[in-house]
DNA sequence: AATTGCATTTTATAAACACAATATGTAGAT
DNA sequence: ATCTACATATTGTGTTTATAAAATGCAATT
């Protein structure tokens, strides 16, 4: 009944700020500096402190404040003590997508069906399914019950999206307003390599989509225009769903990863429209081939 | 505390439909059909027929169901005994909008002080900062209380808003799925011819923006491609409220309004790069001379 | 064979409530 | 002057409930 609280949540993020900002052992931690950095008040940002006290990450001196108590080197990667949430809405999200896609779900249901179906109260039920809506792969029908839109499922669906996406990053790319983030194509070249250099082999499934869509989304960003970069974004979430349940061709990865260093030798040697063009077909190329398995 | 009833509405597409059918006095108005049809069950089929039966539209006869009692084309513009609801969400809506650009709201606030405020219900009001959260000008803090995002007051987002739909629309109309719908370009001229001829200096701001945008997404529709459309949707949902309070300079009507007839000449004439060249400068040359008041 | 009319079941909404989390004012420590 | 610590006020979430609306099954009618 009590709404879920922050303090997991900004335990982590404090701990990122931490290593983002190169912080070191013995540095003060003001209370006020965080909640202005995380839009929230103080005090979420005292529990979560208190709470990494007790993990000895940080140590209070009374009436002065927290205090970093390791080198924020020996931190791992981040949450540690996470554990017993698995509480988020997710995997509902995706156990309804699956359910539709190997068609256990008919095109219509009912709320209280999906409530008993999946042993959901409302709330959460109506949550995930807004979420869904929002995505568009489902529509309330104006009397009772949901509908499944073919989004998800219709071969023309993909393709569009495909379509869609060749343009948006082509044309985003070819903006007055785009500039290239350094500091982005860096990290961005850094995790093709090693995908390329044997982590195509190795990564996971999750991995592997996950870094194609952090490397296109950030050739997007630098169009520093939210228009080009939320309908990305916007797309890629269906695409997820979709192509979660593709087997990846690990063959071709190797052949991706290079496309995607070219794109950037590109960019950095200033031939934009050349990089472009490139990036198009690179897009267009991956839509022909993958077929969602319907 | 009812959900409230389907039936105005019905009643209505019931009427639209007659219309759009060109059905005839005496025909017979199967339940069924109109329930397949708007996607709902007989019962609030059967609700709206026997409102239209007291308003005289449709006659019941009893174990055979009811039967269209007046000529379609006597019916007025709808909407009749519309009357007592404006209890949408719309004007609540517009008055969160209006008060946030005339600098009433505050870049943050918190649910309850919304509600006080406006004096709504909180149902009702989560209903309405949902939608908007969606459309993307407010968002929800991780804490308490809502913010204002920049993209109803800021110059950039504006102009960002423009070079986005400019090319969303010229790159739709250059899809290989790009066909022309002959009944959808009928109408959109016929509009456009109107409005030139006169409906500039008399049409109210409201009829003339509607009449824009659904020149320019009936192009975009021509696409096939529902993401392109849906994109268009969502931009111009925003645009509504940022320049709904610009005054309209009626004077570069005929301007506009003659150059989407040169589109759709261009279009009729097969020189379809030409139309997407032109398309684009004419809307971006809308983005430069208009300027909110910001 | 198709469709209505009605009785019954199922559904979703809005308002109220309870309570933990978040926000905030301020005295006091450094 | 700044920041914590704590006490107090405010906020928003999940649950529950009452109720009208929507969906549905089926006998009766055409």
């Amino acid at each position: 009944m009590p709404r879920k609280s922050l303090t997991p949540q900004i335990t982590g993020n404090i701990l990122d700020y931490v290593k983002a900002n190169e912080l070191e052992k013995g540095d003060h931690l003001p209370l006020q500096m965080f909640a202005d950095a995380f839009r929230v008040s103080r005090a979420p940002i005292m529990s979560a402190l208190k709470l990494l006290e007790i993990q000895g990450v940080v140590k209070a001196e009374s009436n002065r404040g927290y205090f970093l108590a390791v080198d924020p080197r020996d931190l791992g990667a981040a949450e540690p003590v996470n554990s017993a949430d698995d509480e988020g809405d997710d995997p509902i999200y995706f156990r309804i997508a699956e359910d539709r896609v190997s068609g256990k779900l008919e095109d219509r249901v009912s709320e209280n069906e999906l409530m008993r179906f999946y042993d959901l109260p409302r709330t959460r039920l109506l949550r995930v399914l807004r979420r869904i809506s929002e995505e568009g792969w489902m529509e309330r029908l104006p009397g009772n019950g949901w509908a499944f839109t073919p989004a998800l499922t219709s071969k023309k669906s993909y393709e569009d999206g495909y379509a869609f996406r060749a343009i948006i990053e082509q044309q985003a790319m070819l903006l007055p307003t785009f500039e290239l983030n350094i500091e982005g194509v860096k990290r961005a070249r850094d995790v093709q390599t090693r995908l390329r250099d044997g982590g195509f082999e190795t990564w996971s499934r999750a991995e592997i989509f996950r870094a194609n869509n952090e490397f296109h989304e950030m050739l997007v960003a630098c169009s520093q225009n939210e228009f080009f970069l939320e309908s990305l974004r916007r797309i890629n979430r269906l695409r997820r769903l979709i192509e979660y349940h593709i087997t990846i061709d690990r063959s071709r990865l190797p052949k991706q990863t290079v496309e995607h260093l070219q794109i950037l030798d590109l960019l950095e040697d200033g031939r934009r429209n050349e990089a472009a063009a490139f990036l198009y077909t690179h897009i267009m190329g991956a839509g022909r081939i993958k077929t969602p398995k319907i």
